[in-house]
DNA sequence: GCATGTGAATAGATTCACAGCG
DNA sequence: CGCTGTGAATCTATTCACATGC
């Protein structure tokens, strides 16, 4: 566990596009393509060569000029880069309309990630057995945490619940923490937390789409 | 419909921001505060008070120096702003896991969005009654486009399937998407296109959780 | 006096353009 | 010769700090 000192500085921008690449360089591996070019890779990425180059630049030195980088070596690197080398232990909170959908959602099969436990804090739902598992008590968090120790909390409660649910995941030794509830949640340093809001993103498209609709008619 | 012409460019960092003042401010409202300072809305919203009164800026002087901002024409504003004072039909094409969840997901039901058409690939699907609405054939796609004019699509389908729907919705006329896919999505220029990534989420949390485990093992 | 509104300063991200190297 | 890697230039966003005006 010790050791690897954190030479680099990497961009959030970055990170968050590192997956991008990702998913894009499995597709080229499973087409048998040793190697690929940046633009090549921009454009399944759906980004600009230059960006690919200056993002894959902070993670090392990893391409050959005149050549291109080579899948193989870039798809290891990048997933020992963004930790998927490991296993990582996630914990469903709230088992609603979304909650539900996420505990059966396949993407957690990529690898990397893992739902070890379902919990909810309405006492009727406590039991229920979703695919593998089954509905745990919110007030059981501390236990649950101490015996699977999640990493990952994602937040499928309604907003009323989730700085609340955030506060016992912050307590329970959590440090990274997906919301998905219509809420702002706010949580200590040291704990990331990332939100995925369906509403906000309507509204953004309505922005814009009100923006065309008024250039439209100009 | 016409007039109004486009006077401020609003950033995009400030327009993805506005929703989350807007809920902050139906908080507000609901508890009869009738003015709000930018301090505490940025308190409300998680962000910084410079940044909520350069943001409010971009839509104009709406507030009053010494004294904050009118809560109810606040809320007002930005819902103008945002495109929120009329309806915006919304189309969901895939009703597997997902797109079920978001087809009964009760934050439509915030003004401004109305679910009015569901479409699926597969035959086995269509007829089958989600709420309101049944599941129609994506073949179906252009006469339920000239029927319901649907402003906003939504893909929920396998990642296999995204970029196929996303032409067909432009095709169709549709010029606002949101993508739900884990997958890469090219439209024309003059489409807008977000997506949200549940996996990509929880890479970019991977990435910042090994930083803290090495960190701390450090 | 007090909180907004905003130029100026800073930080961060993107793009350019080309030197460097296989 | 081709494609990477990267400084420099540009663009965008954030933060500072204070003049402005109720």
């Amino acid at each position: 566990m010790a050791g690897s000192i954190t030479p680099r500085r990497i961009p959030e921008a970055t990170v968050a596009r590192l997956p991008v690449y990702l998913r894009a360089l499995f597709e080229v591996r499973d087409q048998q393509q040793a190697t690929i070019s940046s633009e090549r890779l921009a454009e399944l990425a759906g980004v600009n060569a230059a960006k690919v180059r200056k993002d894959l630049s902070y993670l090392g030195s990893y391409g050959t000029r005149g050549v291109g980088y080579d899948v193989e070596y870039l798809v290891f690197q990048i997933s020992r880069e963004l930790g998927l080398t490991q296993d990582w232990p996630v914990l469903i909170v709230g088992v609603g309309n979304l909650g539900h959908a996420l505990a059966n959602y396949r993407g957690f099969l990529v690898r990397g990630f893992r739902v070890v436990a379902l919990v909810d804090a309405d006492p009727a739902k406590v039991g229920e057995r979703i695919g593998e598992l089954a509905v745990q008590h919110l007030d059981d968090l501390p236990a649950i945490a101490a015996e699977r120790h999640p990493a990952i909390g994602i937040i499928a409660t309604p907003a009323a619940a989730a700085q609340e649910v955030a506060d016992r995941l912050v307590a329970a030794g959590i440090t990274s923490i997906l919301n998905f509830a219509p809420a702002v949640v706010a949580v200590p340093e040291g704990v990331t937390l990332r939100k995925v809001d369906l509403s906000i993103e309507l509204q953004i498209l309505s922005f814009y789409q009100q923006r065309q609709a008024e250039s439209a008619s100009a």
